[in-house]
DNA sequence: CTGAAAGCGCTAACAA
DNA sequence: TTGTTAGCGCTTTCAG
C-alpha cells in the first residue's frame, strides 16, 4: 500500500506473509488454501481467497519446491533445436503442461558431452518434478541415474533397452514395414535403406520392420544397400552419395529413417544428376513439418508427433503424482503419407534392369 | 559411502553441509568457494573442490536462489514453436547460455491470454535472473512489469515503442528497402506489401523501407497492395488470395514481411495457378531454415537469427550483472539471398501491361 | 479446522 | 581468512 518508490529489495514483493496478514489467519493456513487442502472452514478459504486475488499474489517456485512440495516444472531434455521435429513434439508438450499448470525448463543434451550422468543429475537434483527425454539420446547412462534416484522420467520416440522406463513411441516396425511394402509395390527391388543409431531402439524396429517387409515381396536383404547413420542431415547426404557411386548396380530407392537424412538423401541424388522420383525414389520417416516443403514433396512416415508430447506428459504427470507407478509403455500409429519422391520403377533407363517381379501394386496417391 | 539401499528421502542427498563436513570447514566456506570468493586460502580451496568433485555435489538452484543469489536460469518467451524461426534463435541462445552456465526456462506466451502482465509477473517473481523475449509479442503490458521490477530483460526482433529496452534487432528498415529495389531492378512496379503486426515496431520499420525503395525507384506507393498481415503463413496466404483476385491489375510481385507469410503468398499463387517465379516474383524476410526447402527456394532478406540469440544472452547476463545498466540497442546487419523465387518482370503475358521503365538493374545472383 | 514451529539448501552480513 | 547466524518463502508435522 505504502511502497513509495524506494529501490527494490526484495525479489519477492507479495508472499504468503501478506496474504495471511489480510486475510487474518496464519500464514500456515493459506498454505493449506493455496495447495488445496480439503479441511478448511469455506469462509477462512475464501477470505484468503480474496486476499490473493486482491494483492496478486503468485507463488514463489522455488521456495515451494525448496520446502518440499512440487516445482511446478519439468524438464525436457532435446538432442537440438535444428530441425522441426523437436518443436512439434514441444508443442504437444507445452499444450498439455498449460492444462496442469506446468512450466517447462529445456535442456540441451549436447551440453556437457563428457560427463553426462552428471547433468542429468543436476537435473534430478534441481528444480524439475520430472523429466522427458526427446529422442535420440544416448540412453543408458541417463536413465540409470534417473531411476537410481527413482526420479519420474518418460522417453518419447526411443524405448529404452531394459524395458524399465516409461516410454512412448510410434509404430516403427509397421511404418518401416508399409514404407517399404509401398516401394516394392513401385516396382523397386534395390531399395537402400539408411538407419539411425542402431543404439536406439526404435532405429533398430525400422530396421526390423524393413526387413520384415523386404522377406514377404520376395525380396532379399543385401547388406550392402543397409548403412547405419544418425539421424543427420548430413549424414543421410554421405551415406547416399557412396551408395550411388559405389553400389553396383546402384538401389533406384532410398528408404532414410528418419525425413532429415532423407533431405540428405535428396540431396546427394540431385547432386548425382538424378531426378527423384524419376530415377530414384526416397521415402523417409517422421512426417515433420519441412517434409512437405521439400522439392518433391517428401512421402514418408508419419508419426504423431505432437500427440506423443501430449502423451508423455500426460504419463509423466501421472508418474509424479503416483510415485512408484510401474513403467508405462504407449505405443501410437504411424501412417504412410504418399506425396512426390516416390515413384515406379523405371525398367527402360539404362541400368542393369534384373528381375523386375510385376507388382500389381496399385498406384496408391494421397495428400 | 554406507547408503544402503533404503528409500530416497531426500530429494537432495548430499548438500553444502556434506561437503563442509567432509573437508573439514564451515559450510559458509563452502558456498564462497563455491561462488568464487576469492579470500580463501589456496589450500581451504582445494580441500572443499577435491570434497565436491569426490562427493558428486550439485548445488541446489532453488535454494540458491530463494538465499538471494543467482539462479542461474534466464526465461525465455517465445511466441510459439511452430516454425524454426523460434528455433534459430534458440540455439543461439543455448550456445551462450552453455558458456555462461546458465539454464533455460522456456515459456510460450500464448499461455495466458487473458492476464499476460500477471503472466510476467510470475516469471519475474520466479527463478529467472532475466528474461528473453522474442518478437512478436504485444509488448506494451509485459514491458511495463518487468521494468517497473527493474527486471532485466531483452528483447530479440523487437524494439520497444518507448525506447526503454535492450534490444537486439536487425537492419530492418534496409532489409526491406533492398529487397524492394531488388523486386524494382527485375522490373516490378506492382509489388505488394505484406506487412507484420503493425505493433511491432520492426514490422514498421520494414513497411518504411518499402515505402522508402518504392519512392527512390518512382514507384508510386498504391495502398491497396499494402495489406497488414501477422506474421503467420496462414495470414499470408489469405492476403496473397485476395490480393490476386481482388485488385486490378494484380501485383507482379509480393513482398511478404517474414518467410512465413512468404510461404503462405506461394500457396496462394500457386493455387491461382500463377508459377513462381514465372508469373509472380515473391520475397520474404529472415531467411529461416525452411526457405533453401521451399520450391522454388525462396529469395528472402537473411536475419542473423542465431548471432541475435547470441546477442541477446550477452546483453541479458551484461545486464543481470550489472542492474541499472542504460538500456542498449544493437542491430546487425541483414543481407539479401537470392535464390529462386523472383524473376523478371514478364511484360509479353496477358496483362494490363504499364509504365514498364527500364532498369538497368544487373541481374544478381547468388547461393 | 487452525496456529506454531521446524526446517528445505543456500547466501550474505557480521563477527572473530 | 573463516565461522556464526539470520533469514529467503514455503510445506509440513505436531499441537491445540
Amino acid at each position: 500500500m505504502n511502497n513509495a518508490g524506494n529501490p527494490p529489495k526484495k525479489k519477492h514483493s507479495v508472499t504468503i506473509m501478506d496474504v495471511a496478514r489480510a486475510s487474518g489467519v496464519s500464514y500456515a493456513t493459506v498454505s493449506r488454501v493455496l495447495s488445496g487442502y480439503e479441511f478448511v472452514r469455506e469462509s477462512t478459504r475464501n477470505r484468503v481467497m480474496e486476499a490473493v486475488e486482491h494483492l496478486g499474489y503468485v507463488a514463489n517456485l522455488q521456495a515451494r519446491s525448496l520446502a518440499g512440495g512440487r516445482s511446478q516444472i519439468i524438464g525436457l531434455l532435446v538432442p537440438n533445436l535444428d530441425n522441426t521435429y523437436v518443436g512439434t513434439v514441444t508443442r504437444g508438450i507445452d499444450q498439455e503442461l498449460v492444462r496442469a499448470n506446468y512450466d517447462l525448463m529445456l535442456y540441451t543434451s549436447h551440453r556437457h558431452p563428457g560427463n553426462e550422468s552428471l547433468y542429468v543429475n543436476a537435473i534430478a537434483n534441481g528444480l524439475t518434478d520430472g523429466l522427458l527425454l526427446v529422442a535420440p539420446l544416448v540412453p543408458t547412462t541417463y536413465l540409470d541415474a534417473l531411476r537410481e534416484r527413482n526420479f519420474p522420467y518418460v522417453l518419447i520416440d526411443q524405448a529404452d533397452a531394459t524395458e524399465n522406463s516409461s516410454v512412448v513411441e510410434a509404430t516403427n516396425w509397421q511404418g518401416a514395414y508399409e514404407a517399404t511394402r509401398y516401394l516394392s509395390q513401385l516396382g523397386h527391388t534395390r531399395i537402400a535403406f539408411i538407419t539411425g543409431a542402431l543404439a536406439v531402439r526404435s532405429a533398430v524396429d525400422r530396421l526390423r520392420g524393413y526387413k520384415a517387409a523386404l522377406a514377404d515381396c520376395d525380396i532379399p536383404v543385401r547388406e550392402e544397400l543397409v548403412i547405419e547413420g544418425d539421424y543427420q542431415q548430413q549424414t543421410g547426404y554421405e551415406i547416399t552419395k557412396s551408395l550411388l557411386q559405389s553400389v553396383d548396380p546402384p538401389p533406384t530407392a532410398v528408404f532414410a529413417s528418419n525425413d532429415l537424412s532423407a533431405f540428405g538423401a535428396m540431396d546427394a541424388a540431385r547432386e548425382c544428376g538424378l531426378l527423384i522420383p524419376d530415377d530414384i525414389s526416397i521415402i523417409g520417416f517422421d512426417d515433420i513439418p519441412q517434409a512437405s516443403l521439400v522439392c518433391p514433396k517428401l512421402t514418408t512416415v508419419r508419426q504423431p508427433l505432437e500427440q506423443m508430447g501430449q502423451v508423455a506428459v500426460k504419463m509423466l504427470l501421472e508418474q509424479i503424482e503416483h510415485r512408484g507407478r510401474p513403467p508405462q509403455r504407449v505405443t501410437l500409429a504411424t501412417q504412410l503419407v504418399i506425396r512426390d519422391s516416390c515413384g515406379l520403377y523405371q525398367t527402360q533407363r539404362g541400368e542393369h534392369s534384373k528381375t523386375l517381379k510385376s507388382t500389381g501394386g496399385s498406384l496408391l496417391r494421397t495428400n
